[in-house]
DNA sequence: GTTTATGCAAAGGCTTTGCATTTCA
DNA sequence: TGAAATGCAAAGCCTTTGCATAAAC
C-alpha cells in the first residue's frame, strides 16, 4: 500500500471514527495524524510539537495531547513507556504487529515480531475472561556494542 | 522457603551487591528492603514512603528513589509502569516469573505465567545478539466486569 | 446560536537535584 | 578523616487543567 493510500485511509477512519463518537472535525486534528503517519518510528509529543511548529502549523501542546487520546482510542496509534516517565507513540495502523526490544544502557530499540505472543494472548483472553484489546511486551537486555564497551573499560 | 529465611536471603544478597559496587551498608538501605520483602503485590513510591513513615521509620523521599535504583541494578525488585506516569514496584526475587493483564477501564492487574515468552526471549536473545536481563509483557483488554458494566449503561 | 475545541499559561504530580549535615569505612 | 549517603526543600520535566477566544455544527 502507497503512502498517501494508506494516510487517505486512517484520515477516513479518524474522520468516521470522530462522526460515530460526536467530535468535531477540526483541521487541527486532521494535520496531526497527517504529521504523524508522514514518519516512521518513535516520537515523543514534544518531537511532534517541534515538527509541527517547524512546518508553521500553529497547534499547543495541549491540543497535541488532547488528539493522541482521541487516536489512542481509535487504536491508530499506540503509545508505550519504554522507560523514564515521558511517553512514546507510533503509528498503529498499517504496521504489522510487533514488540521492543530494548538496551538498558544505551536506550536503543529494536523492534520484532513473534507469532508466539499471539498464542498468549489467546491463553489469557480465554483464562482470564478478558477482552484483549492489544499487548506490550519489552525485552531487556544489553547490546552487544554495550556490552563491548564494558569490556573494554 | 519461609518468609523470613528468604529476606534473610534477600537481604544477604543485597549486602554482597553493595559489597561488590563499593556502596555503603547503611541501615536505611536495608529498613527499605525489608520494608518491600514484608509485603506482597505493587506498591508505589509513595504507598512504601507512607508505610515506613507509619512504623516511625525516618527516611526521605530522596533516600527511595535513591535505592530503588540501586534495587533495581541487583534485580531484587522491578519497575512497571502499568498507566499514567508514576512507577509501580514489586519485589522480583523467589517470585516466579509472570507478567500482567491490565483492564484499561478499571485499571485491575491480574497476574499470569506463561513458559512460551521464555522461548520468545531465548530466540530474541540469539536474532539480535542481546544479552537478555528480563522482559514485560502487558496485555491490555477490558475484563469481564466492565464488559457487564458496559452492557447494562 | 450553541456547544465543543483550541491556545496559552498556570497548576499538578512524580521524580531528580543541590546542599548542608550526618554517617560509614 | 575523607568520601559517600541522608534529608529537606527547591527545581525540573512531562502532563493536565482553567479559562478566554475561536471555530464547528
Amino acid at each position: 500500500m502507497a503512502a498517501t493510500e494508506t494516510s487517505q485511509h486512517v484520515q477516513r477512519l479518524f474522520s468516521d471514527y470522530l462522526e460515530r463518537n460526536k467530535h468535531r472535525k477540526t483541521p487541527e486534528r486532521f494535520a496531526i495524524l497527517s504529521e504523524i503517519y508522514a514518519h516512521e518510528g518513535h516520537f515523543d509529543i514534544e518531537q511532534l510539537y517541534g515538527r509541527m511548529k517547524s512546518k508553521n502549523y500553529r497547534v499547543s501542546r495541549a491540543t497535541l495531547y488532547n488528539t493522541m487520546e482521541l487516536l489512542l482510542d481509535c487504536q491508530l496509534v499506540r503509545r508505550h513507556r519504554f522507560q523514564g516517565a515521558q511517553a512514546q507513540f507510533e503509528k498503529a495502523h498499517a504496521y504489522r504487529q510487533h514488540d521492543h526490544a530494548v538496551c538498558d544502557r544505551c536506550g536503543k530499540v529494536q523492534e520484532f515480531c513473534d507469532p508466539r505472543i499471539q498464542q498468549i494472548r489467546n491463553t489469557v483472553s480465554e483464562v482470564m475472561d478478558l477482552e484483549v484489546t492489544h499487548h506490550a511486551l519489552l525485552i531487556h537486555g544489553i547490546c552487544k556494542d554495550c556490552r563491548n564497551e564494558r569490556n573494554e573499560q
